[in-house]
DNA sequence: GTTTATATTTAAGCGCGCTTAACTATTAAG
DNA sequence: CTTAATAGTTAAGCGCGCTTAAATATAAAC
């Protein structure tokens, strides 16, 4: 038996991530960065800025894969790597300006069809949706990290 | 200027994909599927069938790339490749009954943290979000298909 | 029945994403 | 101050995901 609320969720969830990723998938072969490459930019822009090993950690490969992504990221002008000054053998990892371009246009590209939904919908509904997503946004953020503190 | 509607699904998706995407991803790997290979097994499951030109619509990919990622699944038994009767030109794909297994079980490693999220509502909110996300879901399918009618 | 269009496959080739193993540089611990 | 631990890099190697170009097989069109 699954409970009527993980069942809403799951019907929601089917449809919402097959537009989401569509677009997503899309725009990121378009500019030639790889699942791996996107999850580590979205990490790097969460944390503002962060090392090799959490790359490593977060995306669960060897270190020595992360450094190889790090270099060619690099190259790609996307991130700059630069030397910790505290612990000099710690690598400090942040994006660029054009990174950072890339991170909000892969955002916005997955929430491209939301306009579309939101011209269905009346005011009311509208307001009632605000309102739950609102709610449950706040709630899900109480939740425990899905991979702390470094992943 | 963003309304108020899409500020809202902008944060709840963030949150939202974060979470559900850190457990597929790492489903996806355990299992050693890309991807491509993930996206393509769900268009199978969704279509029940299909060709091998279909998935190079739906991946934006060339008809040599699918087909080898069609020999790649086969030979994990993953799906299979018959010929189509009517038109012998034609490959007809299909899940095996592991490949269903292997979609579902992705699915279900999508939406594992759901149920943390449940047992921080009280029945009220509980009762609020399945009525908001039901319209919703409703409201989403009457969208044209993100890619229709071969991708 | 020959030509043309469609669906798929094969082969060669490139770069990425990953691994293991070996190495360098820096810091911490006894 | 030597030893051990930590952070990162480099090199060799494998398989995947993609491409283009050429080939094969079938069906449709004239």
């Amino acid at each position: 038996m699954i409970s009527p609320f993980l069942e809403t969720m799951r019907d929601w969830i089917e449809v919402f991530m097959r537009r989401s990723m569509h677009n997503f998938i899309t725009y990121a072969k378009e500019k030639n960065l790889s699942m791996s490459q996107i999850n580590a930019l979205f990490h790097i822009h969460r944390k503002n800025s962060c090392s090799v090993s959490e790359i490593s950690d977060h995306l669960g490969i060897t270190n020595a894969a992360s450094s190889q992504m790090v270099d060619r990221l690099v190259q790609q002008k996307i991130i700059i790597r630069t030397e910790d000054p505290n612990d000099r053998r710690n690598k400090i990892i942040q994006l660029t300006d054009h990174g950072h371009e890339v991170v909000i246009e892969t955002m916005h590209a997955r929430q491209r069809w939301l306009s579309d939904l939101e011209s269905l919908l009346n005011e009311k509904e509208k307001e009632q949706v605000i309102t739950t997503l609102k709610m449950l946004t706040e709630k899900a953020k109480q939740l425990h990290d899905p991979c702390e503190p470094n992943c």
